[in-house]
DNA sequence: TATTTGCTATATAAAAAAAGTATGGAGGGC
DNA sequence: GCCCTCCATACTTTTTTTATATAGCAAATA
């Protein structure tokens, strides 16, 4: 059976004879009166009866018929998801997300789901080593990244923005209240919530380096393995973090807030990060298209 | 777009390489390529991605993959339902049963039933001449009615067993308390509730005939349109009645009872009718096989 | 480094399938 | 009784599909 003989026989069962099919189809009458044996033959059914004035649909033809429809249906629906998931408006997303990046990846994806709607987003949150574990795997797409130093990962990648490092503190931890700016010798004596210092994406390692040349080393409270922690850290009170600005923005009501260290400036860029594949699927391609349209619009 | 197409990419997909769907569907390896790249033409979309070890679906191939298994399970659900119908073992059955074929009936479908579990079955009961009608209209395709005198009706029909025509009474009007059978003279002033006379199978015609020849004309206390209804005045104690002594059987619990008139016996014959129609669907044709074999069993 | 191996793509010839042409039979309508 | 329409069959032509032979390519191997 193929698809010929369904269309041949839909045409004469709608139109009622085969010679009207067959004006219908364009195609001359005996050719449709052999494909329609064939398909009975094959069936071993008979479709219709024929009389000298066209054939009428048998019960075996009738059910043949509704399914013919449903099968044509199905063959339309096909074609058109392959086109658009080959197109990038279908299929399935998986994101990556560090802590630090929530903000800038939800409103990418924003803007992303709002122009392909029917692409299914996976997002996963966690620590950068992770999420790199799981895109050599194939398990992610994409990763919400930062890159301090502009280091290459061996993976193509995209800076989004930059976010200036500043020092995180609540009022009673604060080491100059009343000012804009934190000089550096006011952290001689303060104890810090950092990232562990061993971590890739461990913000605060210049800045550790910068007091060492300021003349002390900070008494370090807490070594946090991630983002979060360090910002629970330092909301209760264990003492002042080193994170990018936009960290507070993603803790609405919090009593945290941030300050710039006078003499020391850092900055971390939220950066794309994906296999360098020639061949990525159509909505990872779509999405880096948008990624690089908004380009520093985040 | 056909099926052979649909049937090597689907190999190819499983396989994981073109000239592994060579060897397993028998078939060289070149046309194979061929047909994939007719079908990746027709939708426009890049299906695999080729390497020197094999090829690899892409993200849409992964969706054509999945499309063309529900396509095959269609195509076969298609097949076999076709078949089923042809063959008698699904479809509709519509039937007629007039009152006093209840009981024929549903003994008769019961069997049938069990045979065939998938038929739907669609039952009306009603007065002889209506379901007549839609038979003629094509709205039934088998009634279950009574032939008294062996009349036709220029359909086909089959009797499917016999039934004795005898007075239906309860206690209270029973004309012959205590004794097997009723004399007709014992009928000489007893009213009676009887099936109005301009009706076909009017059962009573001939026991009016009988009392004539036996020197009185009965009272007739009611005329009665239909079969329940000269139940449900019998029941009430308007009079006796006379009906296929079966009818007692479709009302379990009733006080009422059937007793023959003793010098007159008549018989009524529950048939099959149906169009003398060729080219019957399978189910019907099934059915009246069955009403065949179990012939005069029930 | 050269060779072998396993894969896919292309060109061409052979085979198969489908379409078209011509024609015949069968059953209503005039 | 004749004609008209419709479906089926015989036969020819065209198109499509398959098979054979071969080339390119990349990785594994000697």
């Amino acid at each position: 059976m193929n698809f010929k003989q369904l269309e041949y026989f839909a045409a004469v069962a709608e139109e009622g004879s085969i010679s009207g099919a067959s004006r219908a189809l364009h195609v001359a009458q005996p050719p449709i009166s052999r494909q329609l044996s064939l398909l009975e033959d094959e069936l071993g059914v008979t479709l219709f009866l024929r009389t000298n004035k066209g054939v009428a649909l048998t019960e075996a033809g009738r059910c043949l018929y509704q399914h013919s429809r449903q099968m044509f249906q199905s063959l339309r629906t096909m074609a058109d998801s392959v086109r658009d998931v080959e197109a990038g408006a279908r299929g399935q997303l998986k994101l990556g997300v560090i802590y630090s990046d929530v903000q800038t990846a939800t409103q990418l994806l924003k803007q992303y789901h709002a122009q392909y709607p029917q692409v299914e987003l996976y997002v996963r949150m966690g620590a950068p080593g992770d999420l790199l574990d799981d895109l050599g795997r194939g398990e992610l797409h994409v990763l919400f990244l930062r890159s301090q130093s502009g280091r290459s990962f061996g993976l193509r990648e995209r800076v989004l923005g930059e976010d200036p490092l500043e020092l995180v503190m609540c009022p009673e931890t604060d080491p100059a209240p009343g000012q804009d700016a934190v000089p550096i010798q006011a952290l001689r004596n303060v104890p810090m919530c950092l990232l562990r210092s061993d971590d890739l994406w461990n913000y605060s390692r210049d800045l550790l380096e910068e007091c060492r040349r300021a003349g002390f080393a900070p008494s370090v409270a807490c070594h946090c393995y991630d983002t979060p922690m360090e910002m629970q850290m330092v909301q209760a009170g264990f003492g002042v973090g080193f994170l990018p600005r936009s960290i507070v923005a993603a803790h609405p009501g919090s009593p945290v807030y941030t300050k710039p260290v006078l003499e020391f400036s850092a900055k971390s860029y939220p950066i794309l990060v994906w296999e360098n594949d020639p061949y990525q699927s159509g909505c990872v391609k779509r999405f880096l298209e948008l990624a690089e349209t908004l380009g520093g619009t985040l």
